[in-house]
DNA sequence: GCCAACGTTGGC
DNA sequence: GCCAACGTTGGC
């Protein structure tokens, strides 16, 4: 499994409202650039990925899994952009936050600290686990869900 | 609201 | 294929 994160400003696409569409998830629209696209051709179905919201907020709000593998982007009638789709799978108990993650020193070479524009971003399996710790997501949890 | 960083575009 | 100009993103 591989782990990712997504970045959405709450003022287009909330975590609230991904939540409300529960299981059968939301396709992930409006990527327009390759390097994320190329992140979303790469995932499974299954991955996890965290759930940010950019501008606002500025944390990991939720955990999120990949539904659906990348297929054409509806809100696009150019082809070359694609999209997968997530569902919400957990809140993030503790939200945290861009700055918690800069201080913490396990996670200096996160993409979201050194690329923050990037809004598909692949993360380690290693910064996972720290994330999910500071968020108050325990392994046991983690596996329930 | 500012502006640095980054990605894309297009003339050459 | 280079690179200047431009547009967008997103933290601050």
């Amino acid at each position: 499994m591989q782990y990712w994160l997504f970045k959405s400003e709450p003022g287009s696409w909330s975590w609230a409202m991904q939540k409300q569409k529960g299981a059968a998830g939301q396709q992930w629209d409006g990527v327009r650039n390759y390097q994320a696209r190329n992140n979303m051709r790469a995932m499974a179905i299954g991955d996890r990925g965290f759930f940010y919201h950019s501008n606002e907020g500025l944390e990991i709000v939720g955990i999120v899994e990949v539904c659906a593998l990348a297929h054409p982007d509806s809100t696009s009638d150019d082809p070359r952009w694609e999209c997968v789709d997530l569902r919400a799978l957990a809140d993030m108990p503790k939200p945290v936050s861009m700055v918690a993650i800069k201080a913490n020193p396990r996670l200096t070479d996160m993409v979201l600290v050194n690329n923050s524009r990037l809004s598909v971003q692949p993360v380690r399996e290693a910064e996972w686990t720290e994330v999910c710790r500071m968020g108050g997501l325990d392994g046991a949890t983690l596996g329930k869900l």
